[in-house]
Parts: structure tokens; sequence; C-alpha cells
DNA sequence: ATTAAAATATGATAATTGTCATACATTTGA
DNA sequence: TCAAATGTATGACAATTATCATATTTTAAT
């Protein structure tokens, strides 16, 4: 069993405020998965009973539409916290966990975390202020969707996801997703997504070297995206 | 000043956990505002430094989008509180808040409402729900912009309107909204906004009484929403 | 009471986006 | 290694939605 006191990613979340006793009772109750890519972590309608700590590796966050199409609410990288707003609600899931990357990560129990909440003021307003920081993106996310195109949308996503997750040494985006999956992230069609692409690499804002996508000229890209 | 302990919509929020002591502390140090329809209580961007409590009138919750049109993000009745996400992030709001109908609010200050936090753990927790629940609300929200049909978003929308708000004697929805801020929460423009309302009219879903919204056939209604 | 301003309504048209068909490329697995 | 399956790409077309123009009605202000 790994200790959670030299796990590095701790200090990019709200577990960065536990003492060491904290750390050690922590690292006593965790349980550790390897998850591979395109499983998921939890699904929609699930029952967590805890959170988990990503350790390594990016997941999505998506919700199934009524249309049959999944819309990714958000990426959830290395440091980050899942399933947070389900426990404090203590409802099921209301979103699917699916691994975009083989990951790792730390499954902590509910009683664990709650217990830390009570003694540990400046852990739960870290919890809080993560929940809320969410609450605050979610909104922007959703203004977006009701108001800004296709194109713009695309635009500011790739920037986005050059930003959050780097590049490769040849400069292309360095998370992999599939079209579908950029459309769902954007909220589109995959082949409306597809087109876009072709589209900006025409124009030379991207460069599409097989499935990978390289951001050419990112200036006129924020410009696109408003 | 009148008292906080009397004040019924206090049983409707996060509120409701206070004690008489707080509740007495708390009347002393808050502010009574009437605030007539169209005034706004905050506008995006502003630093509020305390919460609103909602006593009576319903207000809209939006955001200015790059476009120049204004998204509503969510409506807030008697008794639900405002500002909540901004004080915790400590953070200037990040959406407006202006009055749908005539209100009364009451407003807190954040040292007020921090003290609170710290003392009663049951006070926290209720308003970290709170915060949840707009969260998922939020989500679901985005993935129906995203997803859903100019069509689905109003028929989900009045129906929405007239659970929550209620309807006047005549049987029209309660809440009188424009058909540019009916056009605000749906996330389309105003004149898509009316030619749908028209088609509903004509199909005999619902009836326009001058600008009053009728539902007559709310079966159906649901079934276009999904 | 009358006029100006704003809100609602509708038509015409253009722009955006989705759907279906199909081709091509890449990956996977027997 | 090769066939099947999956993912990417593009065309053709239809459906949805936005925009602009313009009536008509309602509301507000003088």
């Amino acid at each position: 069993m790994s200790k959670c006191e030299q796990c590095i990613v701790r200090q990019f979340s709200s577990l960065k405020a536990l003492g060491k006793d904290e750390l050690l009772k922590m690292a006593e109750c965790k349980t550790s998965y390897t998850i591979k890519k395109g499983e998921p972590i939890f699904e929609e309608g699930e029952i967590t009973n805890g959170i988990f700590c990503i350790k390594d590796g990016v997941c999505k966050l998506s919700k199934l539409s009524s249309n049959g199409k999944d819309q990714i609410v958000k990426l959830v990288k290395p440091g980050e916290l899942l399933g947070q707003r389900s426990m404090i609600s203590e409802e099921p899931a209301n979103l699917s966990a699916v691994a975009l990357e083989d990951m790792e990560v730390c499954f902590i129990p509910k009683s664990e975390i709650l217990q830390f909440f009570n003694q540990n003021n400046q852990f739960s307003m870290n919890i809080m202020k993560s929940i809320c920081g969410d609450l605050k993106e979610a909104d922007e996310h959703m203004v977006d969707m009701a108001q800004k195109s296709v194109k713009e949308r695309l635009a500011s996503t790739l920037i986005y996801l050059e930003d959050t997750f780097g590049t490769n040494t040849d400069g292309s985006l360095r998370l992999q997703l599939s079209r579908e999956e950029l459309a769902g992230m954007i909220g589109t069609a995959t082949e409306s997504c597809i087109r876009m692409l072709s589209e900006l690499n025409k124009s030379g804002l991207i460069e599409l070297i097989g499935k990978q996508i390289k951001i050419i000229d990112k200036s006129k890209l924020r410009r696109l995206a408003e």
C-alpha cells in the first residue's frame, strides 16, 4: 500500500489541507485502481460511496442525452477529485466517468472523507471552493452552448485542450480525443465537428496529422472563439 | 427592523439550520431592501460581500454572452439565497441578478455568514448541498442546451414555469416573462421563441392570451419536451 | 389624449447545423 | 496476414434556427 503522504498530486486538490495523521489514516483505508483507456470509473446512476483521487491519466465526465448522444461535461486531470458532488448531495452519480487514457486512481470511502470534513475546516472549505469553481464553469459552459456557434465552440475547445493538457513534441495536442468525443465536448454532430476541423485545416489555423490535431495559428483561433 | 425568527421563508433555505440566538444576531446585522421589477440586485462583476435572502418576488440570474444576448441561467424564488457561490469562492459575482417582480430581499454580510459557517455544521452542510444542487442542475441544463432543439427546450421551460411558479386564476402562467426573457431562458433568438409559441398555440398545446401563456395540453407538451 | 417607444407578431430569406449515404483509412483480432 | 470493424472524411440534402424587414399591438411619457 503506497503512502498518501508521498503522493505528489495531492498538492493539487482539496486534500492538500490534510495533516500527517490524516494522510496516514487515509493511506490505510484507500483502495488503488488501475483503469484502462475506455473503461469507466463509475457510471451515471451508480452509488459511489466515496470519492476518487486521480493520480495519473485524464478522464471525461459525461451525460447521456435523451437523443442518445454523450455530452462531455468536464475533463478531469491528475490531482483532481471525482464524485464530490454526489457524496455531498447523498445522491447517485449524475455523470459517467470514463478514462481517456490509462489511469491510476485511489478510492477513499465516504466515511473517511466525512470525518476529515468535520474535523478539518480548511479541507471542507477547499472542497466547497472546488465545487463552486465547477459551478461557475458549468454556468459559463451553458451560456456558450446556448449562444455560441459550433465553430466558436470548437475553436475555444481546441485552445482549452492545448492550454490544459499541452502538446506532444511535434506540437500536436497531447490529449487524444476521437472526433466523436471532441464533438461530444462542443455539443454537435460528429460529422459537423469533422467538417469544421477540415475547414480550419484548409484555412491554415490548424493542421491535421492523421487523427492528431496541431494548432498552427493560436491567435487567429482565439479570435474565432471570441 | 423585522425579526428573522418570524420570517417564514427562512424555512425553505439553508438558514433553517440556524438557532434562536443566531437568528437574533442575524436580525441585527441584516439590511432589508425593496427592489422594483426590472431593477438589479447585483450585476456581473460586482463584489457583493454577503448573501441575499429572497423574502418575496422572483429574480433572474443571467450572464451576458459575447454576442450581446442575455442568457438566463436560473430563476430564484422566495426562500432561496443569492450570492453563495461568489461568497465562498471569494470572487466577484459571475451572474447578474435582476428582479422579475417587485421584491423584498434581505442582505446578510459575509462576516456574519462565515461565523455561522464555522460554528454551525448543519448550516454549512445545507449551503453545500444547495450549491451541489445548483451544479447538478447546471450540468443538466448544459446538456439540454447542447443536445435538444429549441422546441424541446421551450416545451420543458413552459412546464417548468407552471410547475415552479404556478398559474393565475385563468390558468395562465403566474410568472410573467417577456418573450425576450423566455428566449433568454431557452437560449434562442426572440423571434424564434415567438414563432414557436405561435406554433404551439396553433396546434392547441398552449393558448396565448395577450402576452400571457396558458398551457392547454400538458401531457402533449411533456412528450414534446422528451 | 396623443404620440413615441417598446413589445409582439409574421414573412422572406440566409446561415447554420444535422442526417444519411458513401468512400477511404486505420485498427483489431482471428 | 487478411477480413471485419471502427474511425475519419466528404458530398448531397433536409431541417433547424438566425437575421432582417415590417406590421401590429401594447405600454409609457408628455
